[in-house]
DNA sequence: ATGGGCGAATGAAACCTTTCATGTGACGCA
DNA sequence: TGCGTCACATGAAAGGTTTCATTCGCCCAT
């Protein structure tokens, strides 16, 4: 049975009192070291190994931090939990990665879930942009850091400006002279998407476009499925009507759109440019290399872990900040390529 | 504060006793619903949440189980995850994950963490074939299934045939009429890499080949900059002394010697072949579709997950049974494409 | 009117660790 | 010899939940 032998026993065995094998484990400097000897052998004979429940229930808290990300199956994701993970290591704080796969209903289960377990804090890559659950527990005192999604100044936030990414996409397109451009992302109360259709917007009102031309083309996730899926609907489209380029609301969903046309015999980005978002590892290994805005990734990551372990340790002097990176354009071949 | 409010004083706020508290928490159907509805309110008002290190102290365990992997950043494991959060899910189970980034003392710490937490069990992905930590624990009552590793018989164990899939590989490669084959993978004390390379060695002496003239190309990790490292000493091999074809461990590293290959403007499939292995859905996707081993992943996830709560809700009739997934070659162009 | 039966509520005990005020014994110094 | 110091060691108390043997209050049958 694991756990079976406690401080009582370990204890008994070593004939020391329950205190003594506390400060063993806790202050050994404290401790003899004939004792200290004894203490430790018993542990090793009996196979002890701390109860953590009791532990945190004695501290009040636990050691742990939440990360709670929209999708673990995309690597955006897991490049920001390899930051936040090593940032999180070196102070001693285990990270609880948990999914939310984009659905408000997860998400709300898994802050339930992290506030019973009495986390110090979490970092959120919330689904959509006001929760009011979580509002709850940031009331009851736990610290949180949204990530990927800028806060309001009462809150501490760390994320990519994903208007200016918007922008910079598709003033990429206008500039390689695409007349007709779809804009492939979804669901829409994602930030993330919102935010990225909102600049792209900008940007074609800035060039005097029409508003017309620029389609909206909602999926229903965005992962390498839905971006196929996508893909199947525009090569049905008559030519005349199909947009020359599309600017994805992610790498995954690009790429899933480049399968889809390659599948059914149209060039990218001869019969049509794809631009994404993230520039993901894989963007540039894609059948033709991806363009994309590139994020800051790790550092993302670092960064939020930062912020939330000032929030937690200075909860007093703590002052919300909302760092916000700038996003940046990777040009490759599947909108033509860099200029020389 | 979070959990500033306890049992006893949501209690005391209704004006019933503890236990009736823990009823209607618990096992609602005993409790008058005129309490019931006191309770309830009362709840509300002080914004009580359970405190779950309380009531696992109480219970023994935890409603957890750990989740022990590789590589969280390689879609593979990814995948993997997603099966078995699903399962567990179904169960009202937690999932940890927790990410050994193929380093042995990282496996160790998690494990302590996972038993120290009282966790149900643990599915995990061993950085080698036999972790004595991982035996102690096991020995102390933790349920463990191993995951993508074929156990002995007193394990239970989900895995796909790695050996069988290194067969099938250079198998096809020898098919395909390539003289001089080069394997790159590792570390090699990784079970998965040792068994591929050994299912390789057998195709090629079957067939009756040179064994020196099947290389073997050792890299440090199985992501895709390993990939790129390699590709760049490939490429720099003089071409009659390089091999035709390479047979990668897993799917990162081939996208990483195929980024490679065509950033030193070296053609694939006609100057060198390459051959994956899990046929993660970049695989597809990539600048030469990848001919990779595919294995079942999300079933991996459920069937190790289903065999872990059986293992740990019969402890006592279960027997220990070892799943063996066969693999399955999907070829594309980049070692010529499906001939037909 | 009395007792049996029943649904509902009670509260002490147990789970395991950590902390802290207290206790013990040895040693050195006056 | 007696006292103060010091280094360790002690064990009771606290922390929040669940469980379970009891008790309570009420209605119905006798």
């Amino acid at each position: 049975m694991a756990g079976s032998a406690s401080v009582k026993d370990v204890a008994k065995r070593a004939g020391v009192s329950l205190g003594t094998v506390s400060n063993v484990l806790n202050r050994p400097e404290r401790v003899g070291q004939e004792t200290k000897d004894k203490v430790l052998r018993a542990i090793e004979e009996l196979g002890f190994v701390r109860n953590e429940a009791a532990r945190q229930l004695r501290a009040g808290r636990s050691r742990t931090i939440g990360l709670l990300v929209l999708d673990v199956g995309n690597p955006f994701f897991t490049d920001i939990a390899a930051g936040v993970e090593e940032t999180a290591a070196a102070e001693g704080l285990s990270v609880l990665l948990c999914n939310s796969a984009e659905r408000q209903d997860r998400e709300d289960h898994y802050l339930s879930v992290l506030e019973e377990q009495r986390a110090l804090g979490v970092l959120i890559s919330p689904v959509s942009g006001n929760n009011p659950h979580l509002g709850e527990i940031r009331a009851r005192g736990m610290a949180a850091v949204l990530v990927d999604h800028r806060a309001t100044r009462r809150q501490c936030s760390v994320s990519v400006d994903d208007v200016v990414g918007g922008e910079i996409a598709v003033a990429h397109l206008i500039d390689r002279g695409y007349e007709r451009v779809a804009f492939v992302g979804g669901p829409t109360n994602l930030n993330q998407v919102a935010d990225r259709l909102a600049g792209a917007r900008n940007a074609w009102r800035a060039a005097g476009r029409d508003e017309r031309k620029l389609t909206v083309l909602e999926t229903t996730a965005l992962n390498v499925a839905s971006g196929r899926q996508m893909g199947e609907r525009i090569a049905a489209m008559p030519p005349r009507r199909r947009p020359g380029a599309v600017f994805c609301a992610n790498d995954l969903l690009a790429l899933g759109v480049l399968q889809e046309m390659t599948r059914q015999g149209l060039d990218v980005p001869g019969d049509i440019a794809i631009i994404g978002y993230d520039d993901i590892d894989f963007a540039a290994a894609a059948a033709v290399p991806l363009t994309s805005v590139r994020q800051p990734r790790a550092q993302l990551g670092r960064a939020a872990t930062e912020l939330l372990i000032e929030e937690i340790s200075a909860a007093d002097t703590h002052r919300h900040r909302q760092v916000v990176f700038e996003p940046e354009l990777v040009v490759r071949a599947s909108t033509g390529g860099a200029l020389d």
